[in-house]
DNA sequence: CTCGTATGCAAGCACTCGCTTGCATGATCG
DNA sequence: CGATCATGCAAGCGAGTGCTTGCATACGAG
């Protein structure tokens, strides 16, 4: 059907700009250059249709970027941090909206297996390798490494276009000093 | 005046509850213990009335608890961190609700003069000292540096009640990680 | 006491919201 | 062809929204 996600995606980039009481029914109709009556047929009610919307949204293709068997820890860790970061920027509207209303549909709260979960632990389970391997020296919990990286590339991207002038780097740059620093705090470094 | 602040208050905290849209004249009125009526008297509308509140919940006493004369790093990060942490979570409610609605609401973006905006200068401008001082021996961009230890605090205070499961330790171990973590990464730890 | 001011109360207005109903139209398929 | 189905269109309903008006009441200052 490409009538249904006209509406889905009508819908879900209503949704990221006003919200769940901002995205009326007549406006989603509207994006979607279909008539009202057809969401109700489709979906039974604007609840039902946004909660299949975003839940559409949240799959996304997990890129699995970093290897079973850690070669070079800076180059594979700028490689993910990149993936990721593009990942949250170009998602960024979405989250930023659910985050914000999450106390009033906590249905929508991020589960075990949402993308940022699945990508926490698959770096986690990379520092493990690299700790098993020799390659991070540092004494550290591999939890609250995973918290420190994940979290700068999430505020990074959240963040900079409202922030701008608390960004003087351009993203490349910026995740590319995160990753250096990174690489020290684990003890990965060459020169250690 | 009295009732004008418990408007306010209620304002504030049925927006952080429900956004913009959601926080109607009647239910502030309600909440505040205040006939619908006095709210238009006082403020004139709603947007208006939303704006003060906001604008008040903003204003916040920084805690500059960073030294002039930097002595131990360690210790001195440690305790900055908490108490930024602090403010993030006892705020996280507004601040989530404002950053999914900056789109729709930018006269609401933070400007230079903004709690977390001060806080990153002060940050900044602590590890420039660090620098001078020879207590952070590791090249690094402290713009960069300080965006890293900003955003792992932020992150976590924004994600730590709705993702409770990515977070194993409690916040005071784990900011103590984090710390420790951002030594080693601007190379200002006793071993190195 | 008297008067101005602040607040409460009840009613309502114009509008938007989600959603429904009834009917016309066009495409698809046996 | 005829029948079924998906969609569009117009109208509307009940509920909620921001906001206004008119009037009653209390209270403090002169």
């Amino acid at each position: 059907m490409e009538l249904r996600d006209k509406i889905l995606k009508a819908a879900t980039e209503l949704y990221a700009e006003t919200g769940f009481r901002g995205a009326t029914t007549r406006q989603i109709a509207q994006k979607a250059g279909v008539n009202e009556v057809t969401l109700f047929r489709h979906f039974g009610s604007k609840t039902a249709l946004l909660h299949e919307a975003i839940r559409c949204a949240c799959q996304t293709p997990v890129s699995d970027s970093l290897p079973e068997v850690p070669l070079d820890p800076r180059t594979e860790l700028l490689r993910w941090a990149g993936d990721h970061w593009r990942d949250l920027w170009t998602r960024r509207s979405v989250i930023r909206t659910a985050m914000g209303e999450i106390e009033e549909h906590p249905e929508l709260l991020p589960r075990e297996n949402s993308p940022s979960a699945c990508a926490g632990r698959a770096l986690r389970a990379y520092l493990e390798r690299l700790q098993s391997a020799g390659l991070a020296r540092a004494p550290f919990s591999t939890s609250a490494a995973m918290m420190t990286l994940m979290g700068t590339l999430f505020a990074d991207a959240m963040s900079r276009d409202i922030m701008a002038f608390s960004y003087p780097l351009e993203p490349e740059a910026a995740i590319s000093e995160y990753v250096d620093l990174f690489i020290r705090a684990i003890g990965a470094g060459t020169d250690q």
